[in-house]
DNA sequence: TCATTAAATTGTT
DNA sequence: AACAATTTAATGA
């Protein structure tokens, strides 16, 4: 319960190189991107360490600048149900923030990660004054929408090979995650905690994909070569 | 910069 | 769940 705490006491600014990872930035005027990057803190989350939980107030719009996140939510029988990984360039939370409402989901750090925060009042002074802005929180309102209902239908799939396959191409949605190019940094282990599936069964089911030329295994990563045969499992 | 060692990740049973 | 093989990261000369 401590855990998120440290997260929110050891907080820094932001270096250039940091900055560079963060997609919104660029479609701000001068004026506004400099607000914005005098708001801009960033943090630090350990592997387990939750970065928001449901019921908690919004205070902090949140968007990944290294590592991997996990997005989930309980149900009511207690069993936790993941909606998405949230990888490099991922910002979320901007659905609450909006109306200013509590957390509806946990978001949990599946290991060592950078995480940028920049505080619900900025997130609404650029929403009245940016319309760079407006446009991103759009796009990204809209493509979310759309993510959500394919991780309900990944979530009834049976077969572990489709489920990996558009997971994956959860992950490498360009509209939402830019930060995320040609390979993914992400684990078996990882990918599997995602899904829910085994280690051994995501690595058979990675191989699979590979051997239909859908993506490339790396160390330490998965490359996607063909992105349409991931999303509809037409390989 | 290179070689050695430890740690992480993968592929297989 | 456990194992060996492989890749990467860290260390120090």
């Amino acid at each position: 319960m401590t855990k998120d705490a440290t997260l929110l006491q050891r907080r820094r600014r932001l270096n250039p190189e940091e900055l560079a990872e963060i997609p919104w930035l660029q479609l701000l005027s001068p004026e506004e991107r400099e607000r914005a990057e005098a708001d801009l803190q960033i943090a630090n989350a350990e592997p387990g360490d939750y970065v928001c939980r449901t019921g908690r107030p919004v205070t902090y719009w949140f968007g990944v600048v290294d590592g991997l996140l996990k997005m989930s939510s309980d149900n009511a029988d207690g069993q936790t149900v993941t909606f998405t990984g949230v990888p490099p360039g991922g910002w979320f939370g901007e659905g609450t923030a909006l109306k200013r409402e509590a957390y509806r989901y946990n978001i949990q750090a599946l290991r060592k990660s950078l995480v940028a925060g920049l505080h619900v009042d900025t997130f609404h002074w650029l929403l009245d004054h940016s319309i760079g802005f407006n446009r991103f929180i759009t796009n990204q309102l809209n493509e979310r929408l759309g993510q959500f209902i394919a991780a309900l239908e990944i979530d009834r799939m049976t077969n572990p090979d489709i489920r990996v396959a558009r997971s994956l191409a959860a992950l490498f949605n360009p509209v939402l995650y830019p930060g995320v190019g040609e390979v993914l940094r992400i684990t078996q282990q990882e990918l599997a905690y995602l899904v829910g599936l085994s280690r051994q069964r995501v690595n058979e089911a990675l191989t699979t994909l590979a051997s239909h030329g859908a993506i490339q295994v790396e160390y330490g990563g998965v490359r996607v070569t063909n992105l349409q045969a991931l999303r509809t499992g037409q390989f």
